[in-house]
DNA sequence: CCAACATACGGAACGGCGTTCCGGATGCCA
DNA sequence: TGGCATCCGGAACGCCGTTCCGTATGTTGG
């Protein structure tokens, strides 16, 4: 807001040298230790195994949602994108929406911890909320208003509640093998339609 | 299983009246601090309400787990109990089913973190887990049967997971006006007939 | 090639929290 | 009332997130 760019080059001069390095080494270092010690790993952790301090960590991304978003977001869109692209392919929009949610799911479930800290009310986290909110949530909705159209699924259901209902059942997948998320969330997929 | 008491009189000597005193002030306090802060209230804020040190917590009450059990072991039997009645009183077992659950959620909506809790796969919930699963898996398991009996819902849903799916849908009840966890249940029950 | 400056780094330090431990106090019973 | 088993308080320890600043390093103009 303060000063248009009116040029075309870069306006931020370009970052040092072992400023991209360290952000590249902590990205890497943090997307293997979120598979192996889930999302919530202690914080010096990521910071060994990338070989930096603690204080990069927090310099290039001031809140574990910041890192946690950087390391998941190509699969994120991937899944953003998937939803029109399901809707224009598949037979039905209540398949499109069924397929699209599985999709949401088996990214979940695949990322230890992630579908807690999603939920988490606590302050560090509103990014990562606010980032699956308005990346994911249109996507959904209109996959819902498609299926609405089509008088395929009741017409109560908000895509806020449905996604947030999705995640909470990805918590905790795979710590019993008698809780199958995919079955909560396909039954729960199967309650929305017209009877 | 290592001694049998044959007798009638307390095996246990019975425990000292300061015990005794801080055993209930520690119960009252928790719960107090429950309904303020939720289950993840700092030990000292509970050691600070109850006028105890916190080594008085751990002496009564090992593990916040414990504890929580302790608080709310009159609801959790309750609601048990109300599994039977609900099913001998009902027009049907699915009607049953999902009176129970219901109650079952606005049990774990009004407690604040209790939700989030159960699935946490920290030991020290251990005991918390345990005793929900050991109290209400069979009281769900009951309705569930009677239902299938009934042939009004699928056979192949197990208590464990639904209880688990009902828990993990009641996580950030009342965090967001727009997350409504009962409404989600009542479509995952509703997903759960037969068509 | 070399200063001199902006930028970035490392890790010590701080506060909050759960948990343990033990010297001292206190109820209980003979 | 004396003596003992029981119980209490809170200091102390370790883990963790977060901040901060003296130091190191990349960059750039001369």
């Amino acid at each position: 807001m303060a000063d248009i760019d009116s040029g075309s080059e870069q306006p931020v001069p370009r970052k040092r040298a072992d400023a991209r390095r360290n952000e590249r080494a902590l990205l890497d270092a943090a997307a293997a230790a979120f598979v192996t010690s889930g999302v919530d790993v202690p914080v010096r952790d990521i910071a060994v195994r990338a070989g930096v301090g603690v204080g990069t960590i927090y310099r290039h991304f001031p809140t574990r949602a910041d890192l946690i978003v950087a390391v998941y977001r190509h699969q994120i869109e991937a899944c953003a994108e998937a939803g029109p692209a399901l809707l224009a392919d598949s037979d039905t929009p209540h398949a499109a929406l069924a397929q699209w949610i599985d999709l949401f799911v088996d990214f979940l479930v695949t990322k230890h911890g992630l579908a807690a800290a999603l939920q988490s009310d606590d302050a560090a986290f509103q990014t990562l909320h606010a980032y699956f909110l308005d990346r994911l949530v249109p996507v959904c909705d209109q996959l819902l208003d498609a299926a609405v159209a089509a008088d395929e699924i009741r017409p109560d259901m908000d895509a806020y509640g449905l996604l947030r209902g999705v995640g909470n059942l990805c918590i905790g997948a795979g710590s019993d093998p008698r809780y199958d998320p995919r079955r909560l969330v396909d039954l729960l997929v199967a309650g929305l339609r017209v009877r």
